[in-house]
DNA sequence: TAGTAAAATGACTGATTAGTCATTTTATTG
DNA sequence: CAATAAAATGACTAATCAGTCATTTTACTA
């Protein structure tokens, strides 16, 4: 039974898969790359080190397989959640609202995609081509709302693209300011805000 | 003489460790706090191991003075910049022209920083409180001057705080995308998209 | 210039850890 | 229930590097 076969070994591997990468969150998350060692990521995840090296091939290829895991999740839910609305400002608040909450449930997912946006400042080199592609799909995300927005005349003549970064940046510095504990509003405060400053910024006259 | 000599120690002492901090801004803007090595340091410094040991007590000392001598800088270049313009959107158009053009200029230092920020995510205990104080004394600044921007009615109701932040963060992203090499635009317009958008976002109807 | 003090050096030590692989445990199958 | 294959283990190796300190070099002084 081939088929069968295969597909119980694979059902095995997408567990121990999933295990890992939980852990390897929770661990890169608190004490960063270098800090962490595979060690720890065993440890948390239960099973012993060399386990860990039947499923990724180094320390790094777990790192990235915990990021891509977060990105692609986050991507799902913004295109699914973003397909129920209908106007461009509907969709800009959606687009805000979203991300802020993935990521307000995902802390150590953030620390870890905030601190490889830092590292790949240093080392843009080193970063899998398909990282710098994950994170320019967003920013096209949302650059088609606010393209969409400007045909329809409800968004003024502007830079789509360095609009849709600016986006980005208040949504992260948001985000960072509640991991900090220096903001307490509860989150729909803190949608407002970065809404509104947006729209104020973007919206036709 | 005591007192020449004790002056001329400390001229050996500044000239050895603006020499270290120079080597130090290098090169842990480019491998990152971890991957740089003290000998990486004193190579650059043009000195051996032991005599980084001889000004600083470690590698994370090192670390946080080539940071402190940066944030120091900037902050005064702010404050005498600032003091020449009058009303509260030059001040503001000048606080954003004066950060963007330091980084610009400063590119290894802004790696620094902005890495800190992140690793200060992840283990805001073992940043020395000073640190906090250092990046909270710009938000003030800032604050400050939309505060001013109220009271005199050309800007709206607004959180201050929040405001603050959120054109740091504008400011941060710029940098990003010109280090990055996304954004090929001048100093100037970049200025200016950013002032535009937080301007009517803040600015009095 | 000789003698002394300050500064600089770099070989060395101890600790850490990524990655390996011979051995053991667990699961499968006929 | 063997016999065999798959999965898991963790002791071990080799490499790296922060920090030390006995020795050497340089600067100063009388």
């Amino acid at each position: 039974m081939p088929i069968l076969g295969k597909t119980r070994k694979d059902a095995i591997k997408e567990f121990r898969t999933a295990e890992l990468l939980g852990a390897a969150r929770r661990v890169f998350a608190e004490k960063g790359f270098h800090a962490a060692t595979v060690e720890d990521i065993a440890e948390a995840a239960g099973v012993a080190k060399g386990t860990v090296y039947l499923y990724y091939r180094s320390k790094q290829d777990v790192y990235w397989g915990a990021l891509e895991h977060g990105i692609t999740e986050l991507h799902h839910e913004l295109q699914t959640r973003l397909a129920a609305e209908e106007t461009p400002d509907n969709k800009v608040r959606a687009f805000i609202e979203i991300k802020i909450r993935y990521f307000e449930m995902n802390r150590d997912f953030f620390r870890i995609y905030f601190s490889e946006l830092g590292s790949g400042l240093s080392h843009p080199a080193q970063m899998p081509p398909q990282f710098e592609q994950m994170y320019l799909r967003q920013a096209r995300m949302l650059e088609a709302i606010l393209q969409q927005g400007i045909e329809s005349g409800s968004i003024r003549q502007i830079r789509t693209d360095t609009a849709a970064v600016a986006i980005s940046d208040l949504i992260r510095g948001i985000i960072v300011q509640r991991l900090l504990g220096w903001s307490t509003k509860d989150v729909e405060s803190d949608v407002s805000f970065v809404f509104d400053l947006v729209w104020r910024g973007i919206a036709a006259r």
